[in-house]
DNA sequence: GATGAATGAGCATTCATTCAT
DNA sequence: TATGAATGAATGCTCATTCAT
């Protein structure tokens, strides 16, 4: 199902070469052999790792769900403020996604397949997983943090949603806009300013900003 | 480019079934075949319409974008508030978004085709131009709500990247989520909790929801 | 299921040049590419006549079978004693598989794949129904032919049975034969052989020669 | 060409490996790996006792030909009359073709590949070889029954060919009809159809059963 | 000797596109 | 204008064979 032989690097690097590929040409149009040519190996040593082309991007799937729940864990055991785990999470994740540039069109193609394989086994999927698993984490974060009076009041599950959202549309935008991105601090901008709708005010001035 | 021949009302059956094919398939798996079949005509007729697959998807994409100029031109020019205004205009989105259901999926694998052929030539793509639209009319009503007072202080720019961006996320979530997203009201709240955190309290209370 | 388009003939032209190809290098080494060459098609041309590599050859399986029950049809409807029939039947058939050559092969393959295939779906394939359809007729000859005194009193299904294997065995040994088989008459030994087993004598003399 | 390291046994293994293999899945469809599988060694050992695919399947014909050939021994050397000898060479071999199942396909198959690549080059094959001496035996076995008036007057050589007709039909219609054929007996009936029209009636009556 | 990872030639099949009717 | 038969480039995948360990 992953890596058959023995070489665990080089399942790795077979998985890098093709999210290049893949980020490059799109998931169709990537070929195996150039995947293969990338990572510097034989069409057939692709197939001793992976079982087929779906098999490939069903495992960058699960890399970057991996990659998720590990800034997820690693935010939450830090040391620190709700209201800064919140921030930390936002603004790492914006930046994981900003940092993947391309790749994400990527993620969005399985994505589809994904969807559209699904159909009727509603369920499964790790990317559909890690998104429930983050939302209902969200969820919890918020209310320890309403607890705690550093969250004004909300409703923490539409919120958790909209957090989400916020972080998956900006990768979209950064995509679509890419300069007018980068030349407009946009990015920093929209998350100061969910935050801001967040977070109980210290003082009594500016909300929101 | 787009229609060749006399009949208008044929290309828009061939985008149609289009769009139906490419909801069910992906726009790769989805064949020119299965487009000409489902609008009950030949093969043949559809390149009399379209001169390539590309330019039936990008026919669709020119659509979309006009449907949603459309939503903005039609809610900018009705005689409520900016705050109604604005409202209006994230609740209709967000409700045309889950009304075009798998056909969404279509929208975003044209924006990688699209993304991945610009590459260099930064410009051009009617989603690219409707984006850039859409965020400096939506700065225009956040900055005209402000005067009015109707709006928080804020940095317009941001905050319209991050509707914008709240907007495409809560389509991806709506997509893997599915039924999770009936069951609970996740939306209807994730669209209040942005609003109260843009909206002038009018009463001291509850600042977010 | 076997010809989509409009052109019978070229379904036709396809079978042939699939008959030559596989009788050459064998079902399995024999491709489509050069089916579509010998027949002067291009190898898509091949697909919109047959689905599918196996779908060619079951209809070449069919189109033998066809062959098989017209000359047992045929010779049946002749005006000739039940012993004519038989030897003609007997006589007609070993030709018929002499002049199809290597391309007996190409048969024997198919029933090597067929069988296979049916496993546990016992029944079908055309070749299985025409071997039973071909015994049970074969039976009935021998019966007629028995009540009317033309035939000795025998088994009708044991000699039914041998009967076609010695149709089928003559073919496999005039495949490996091949100089042998013609340098001496061996074939028409060994039919005068197996009716002279048959018949009853007329005299009492020389029972088989 | 054959066996090229020490333990002889273990070429033994690979060729019962083999045989399993191509009997369920065909010469061609079965691999090399499973081979390897089946005998419980890897892919490369495997190539140290044969030198290629081919070179198994040559060994396997080589094998059933020897097979053959110990029968035909075994039974001329047996101190009984003509008349005996052919039948229990006819129901020995017919038992040992029905026992072989479909590794019988097997030899199909490997005779297929073996009279294509022959083409021109006209004479070796095992199997060829073996199938001229059988039925120069044969006619040898016949020749001298007939001299003992066991048998009746014939033809030997087309009878010959006869039997051996008889002989490979049989496994082919019991591969076809495999139930039809255990129902009823038709085996035992042919066989005795077959020798009652060679072998001198001791009475007057029932010429052939 | 034994092994199995690496390899690439080879093949069935798909599908956008063309063009004669 | 409408059609769909014809086409071949393109691609995922298999597997016999090699060879370093």
């Amino acid at each position: 199902m992953t890596p058959l032989p023995k070489h665990p690097e080089k399942a790795q690097l077979i998985l890098h070469a093709a999210l290049k590929v893949f980020s490059e040409k799109g998931i169709e149009k990537g070929t195996i052999a150039e995947i293969a040519k990338e990572a510097g190996l034989g069409k057939g040593t692709v197939y001793q790792y992976y079982n087929s082309k779906a098999d490939i991007y069903f495992a960058i799937e699960v890399s970057k769900a991996e990659t998720w729940d590990l800034l997820f864990q690693t935010t939450m055991a830090k040391p620190i403020s709700c209201s800064q785990k919140l921030e930390l999470l936002i603004s790492e994740g914006v930046a994981q996604t900003i940092h993947a540039g391309d790749a994400i069109l990527v993620i969005f193609e399985i994505w589809s397949h994904t969807i559209r394989g699904l159909v009727d086994e509603n369920s499964f999927s790790p990317m559909t997983i890690m998104y429930e698993k983050f939302h209902s984490e969200l969820v919890a974060l918020l209310e320890q943090g309403i607890a705690k009076g550093e969250f004004r009041e909300m409703q923490p599950s539409g919120v958790a949603t909209m957090i989400i959202a916020f972080m998956d549309g900006i990768s979209i935008q950064m995509l679509m806009l890419k300069d007018q991105f980068e030349k407009n601090n946009w990015v920093e901008q929209s998350i100061q300013s969910l935050l801001n709708g967040l977070i109980s005010k210290p003082s009594k001035d500016k909300e929101i900003q």
